[in-house]
DNA sequence: ATTGACTCTCACGTTACGTTATAGTTTATA
DNA sequence: TATAAACTATAACGTAACGTGAGAGTCAAT
């Protein structure tokens, strides 16, 4: 059993925090000393751990309350899912990184904002909440986010699976062949026909991601085999360069 | 001239989000017409943009804004240190990736929060905010985390930038040779004996900062001639697998 | 018994906008 | 030219996640 400044300085949060959290029913400590003093055991430390990595996507704390309190919370598809976020972020702060550089070198104006656009990030983190049981809220942001009803996204992403699956008689060749680099311009095209304008760069991010070992990966991998989702990013690796 | 609707469907930021930095004097719009209607000009959007920079790195706006009032800011070293900034965010998001995946595979306790620590992070933050003038601010800083005085900080800073100087007549030689690899090791040692534990993975994460294009790259290749920081990044990938 | 280090619970302050509410302005159309 | 539709303005209150004291018990060591 941990004391509040215990568990303060192995988690790095403030002690503050960890009153907050417990007053708005986030993290209760295990137990109270008799005068009331919180006490923190190793349940309460991986709860938190998994609070914190929510936290580092912005994920508002009634949204973790919400998701955590619910009987089936699902521990490896919150994982799953963490991970996902996690790598559209750093491809997020890759762009960043790009357009400063480039600012940086033509001094001059490049008056382009796509790098600060997360839609793709909030798009995902919505649809992250959404698994989570509340149909509710999530209709509501069907609503609000134009027509495409979930059947037709349900359709679209059936047209996504279908292409993936395509790279499965593919395996045996080299990532390079034609027919598999073929492959490629299908997925490209469709993401820009259905999703959004699919360039080679956003195409390399969306390939890492696919290997990145969460969601992606779990789908594309039941789909078109083990290891599928590692091929089909070494072969958009190569399209893409 | 572009009107709010413009500018915010360009930028992706909110309408609201522009009539507020007017009003808190971050980012005034070039003009307004008889009616009251805000104005702006490719001045305002390169202005903008820098302090959506700034933002993305979570500068409070009165910083961002003092920092760009002051009448000596340096737009190319704003830019250097931004960049610096995003490689140590990029570098933390590997580390929070790489404990999800741990988490992923073993499904049982890693009672590890090092992943959730920003304390370099913030220590450059703050540097770099102290940078820009607010002399007071620093030293309350300074105060406040421990007494290392700056006289001490930069007696490490010489040091280092010694170790660093050493590469210069190395510059010759493969990064993999035996001379170039020992002297990582003396930055390895030095960097875990006057800043922190200095792991190969920490080191390799330094490394890529150093050849990142910032003030690193800028320090190093002054020091140790031009190039050099790229060539100590390449010998430290090595040292470090 | 006292001191110093911890801890508790209020309770107000802060940041960066979101969100109405109310009202004037400009543009497109009838 | 009237009038709706779309845009913009200020004002003012709401929110999230704590930070920061204030005032008051509690515990460990001297």
């Amino acid at each position: 059993m941990m004391t509040v400044h215990e568990v303060s300085k192995l988690a790095g949060v403030s002690i503050r925090t960890l009153q907050y959290y417990d007053t708005i029913g986030l993290l209760h400590p295990a137990g109270y000393t008799d005068s009331g003093y919180r006490l923190y055991d190793d349940t309460d430390l991986k709860r938190l751990q998994q609070i914190l990595l929510f936290r580092e996507l912005e994920f508002p704390l009634k949204e973790i309350r919400r998701i955590m309190e619910n009987p089936d919370f699902d521990q490896a598809k919150a994982l799953s899912q963490q991970i996902d976020l996690l790598t559209l972020r750093r491809k997020h702060l890759d762009d960043l990184l790009k357009l400063a550089r480039q600012l940086q070198r033509k001094g001059e104006n490049n008056m382009d904002f796509k790098a600060f656009d997360t839609s793709k990030i909030d798009e995902y983190t919505q649809k992250a909440k959404a698994s989570w049981g509340d149909t509710a809220e999530y209709k509501e942001y069907e609503k609000k986010h134009g027509k495409r009803s979930s059947s037709d996204s349900k359709k679209a992403a059936e047209g996504l699976m279908a292409i993936i699956s395509g790279f499965a008689p593919l395996r045996e060749k080299h990532p390079s062949d034609a027919a598999v680099q073929a492959q490629v311009k299908k997925l490209q095209d469709f993401i820009s026909e259905n999703y959004y304008s699919c360039t080679k760069e956003t195409l390399s991010g969306l390939g890492k991601m696919y290997a990145a070992g969460g969601d992606f990966t779990k789908n594309i991998d039941a789909a078109a085999g083990d290891g599928a989702a590692s091929f089909i990013n070494e072969a958009i690796q190569i399209y893409t360069k």
